[in-house]
DNA sequence: GTTACGAGTGTAATCGATTACAATTTGCTG
DNA sequence: CAGCAAATTGTAATCGATTACACTCGTAAC
């Protein structure tokens, strides 16, 4: 390996020289930049990050927690992280939690032994175990889609769900639906009060009823928006809207209403959360609510780096817009005749 | 920063006896063992992974490039990886490409730096730059999916893409099909040349022809399929049998095939490739092959920390099985009266 | 001509660990 | 009980960088 002092000795110079060639070229002659450049080139000399990291006392690196990998929506945002990430310097590293409590802390300690700078969770729940809550009092941490829940308060990046989950249920209303069905993923979340509460709120306005069996599902999964419709259509009283709590589940919902001989959306509306790239493909296209998920990931960097550098926030909740894209798997209620 | 050196000073021993207690319990005795973990539980202490990396020379982490995040079948991949390297003991750094030789070069670099202690590329190029090349020799790098290009050999992890085209193309022929597209992805890597010359090794046998005008396309991605869709239902003779090179090129020539107003399959047959989690719910379920990319990802990881701790292959080549899933979105050829 | 200053470079301390080597203690053998 | 080996612990060198501080030298100011 090619260290410094290899380089130092090649140049005919000081170790400190070639540092401050290398990181601080203002300090020095040109004439002994040119010198220790030409060494590096030679020597194909790369500075040694670890070494780096433990003098200057930070790693550059940022640790993201993500529930599924498999969730294109997720992997959106990782995309908008990635980018800025790489554009201010950090790198990133890939924490698949699969929901597991264990999981996490085991990838938020990264940030406990200096692995990583800092740390952006893409689920809900307050990372760290028991013991190293108190370590982590000062760990800088951001949020997006969700809200980090317990005792201290963490910045968070995300959409107004409450707002996007009134859009849903106006735009069905407006087609005369007065039978609602909701097909959620986990309760625990944000994210689902946020939405359910937009939902809610409309219906209520409107005086239409969402009795609690009309609420179905506990996972964003495709299997789920199958078996939920599978149990509403068992009701005497199927609905004739059905609002899905993210894509996932409304392909799974499509998929089986079709199987079952309903058209969408004649017989019966289906509206997703999310915008993955296939919903728009689909048969027929979803009608869904648009996330900017890349740019949530580069916002959340953006919020992260300024804690890490122990910046102010100008707020601690970032709400980005959404928008709701009206396509054709909603439409006119049926005549109830 | 709590470091060694006060949790020493609090257990009554030397950083050495810390050190020891937490790397190789075995060398110090019990009563130590419970002074000294007394001390690191007190002192809420962790050892700073970057010191531990200086000195040991290795990072514990691999890079792993991949051309595109949001593809789910890349995704699947790197969650395999993703669980083995942290079974291992290794944490994965995310380096999105974009297919961009330039951010290959400098997510290549992190093992120049001793950032990472080897690299997985899910791409097909060789990810080093012209003046790292003499560098990168003995760099550890394996690659899934893909075959990298170039002078050295590298081992890699891959399906028997020339038998998976053999076997759609005998799935068609023998529904009895004769006119066949082909709607590809990028040109340039192996995976486009086994497909194709698996399929077209059957279409030989059967003496069927496929001009170059049915093979059209150059990109993995739904637009492409839609593009294709278009393009070949101008001909003159339009193909009743339609293979595209990934599940995603697919899903947008079924689109593209039923906003036409053709029917699958009766009138046109689709097959796609790797299965993604989707493709049993498009409408109709399409005809794929799956392969077993969360397995493949694991091997990969293998693979690689063999290279690293420098011990033997066994092979260098690591051919995955893979499953012809015999789908609705392919049938008898229309009969061509 | 002396002083002061600043630019450029080198020396050596330092970051937080690991580990070779030395020192000490313990245990066992004859 | 002497003598030697093994077990346990401490001391200090080391990994590969960065950087505070010291030094040298040339130039400007008075």
């Amino acid at each position: 390996m090619t260290n410094i002092k290899k380089v130092s000795e090649l140049a005919g110079v000081s170790t400190a020289t070639v540092s401050r060639t290398l990181k601080n070229p203002d300090l020095v002659t040109e004439h002994t930049r040119e010198k220790v450049m030409k060494a590096v080139k030679a020597a194909g000399y790369r500075p040694n990050w670890m070494a780096t990291s433990v003098k200057t006392g930070k790693s550059n690196s940022l640790v993201v927690l993500v529930p599924n990998l498999v969730n294109p929506f997720f992997m959106r945002i990782i995309e908008g992280i990635e980018q800025a990430a790489q554009e201010q310097g950090y790198s990133v590293l890939l924490g698949d939690t699969q929901g597991k409590a264990e999981r996490e802390h085991e990838y938020a300690g990264m940030v406990l032994s200096n692995r990583a700078d800092g740390l952006i969770q893409l689920d809900h729940t307050f990372p760290f175990s028991e013991q190293d809550t108190a370590l982590a009092q000062n760990v800088p941490m951001v949020s997006v889609c969700e809200r980090i829940e317990g005792s201290r308060k963490y910045p968070y990046v995300e959409l107004d769900n409450y707002a996007a989950g009134r859009a849903l249920a106006h735009h069905l209303v407006a087609y005369g639906h007065t039978q609602f069905g909701v097909i959620a993923g986990q309760r625990a979340s944000q994210i689902y009060t946020d939405r359910l509460a937009g939902i809610r709120s409309v219906l209520a306005e409107e005086g239409i009823p969402l009795s609690d069996e009309y609420v179905v599902g506990d996972h964003y999964s495709i299997e789920t928006g199958i078996e939920g419709v599978q149990q509403l259509l068992a009701y005497d009283q199927p609905p004739t809207a059905l609002l899905c709590l993210n894509d996932d589940i409304a392909i799974g919902a499509v998929f089986e209403l079709k199987k079952q001989g309903l058209r969408i959306p004649t017989d019966i509306s289906v509206t997703g959360f999310d915008n993955v790239r296939v919903s728009a493909y689909l048969d027929p296209p979803l009608t869904t609510v648009d996330q900017p998920a890349y740019e949530m990931g580069k916002r959340a960097v953006e919020v992260l780096i300024r804690q890490i550098r122990r910046e102010p926030l100008h707020r601690s909740r970032e709400i980005m817009p959404f928008q709701l894209l009206e396509r054709q798997s909603s439409g006119p209620a049926p005549s109830s005749l």
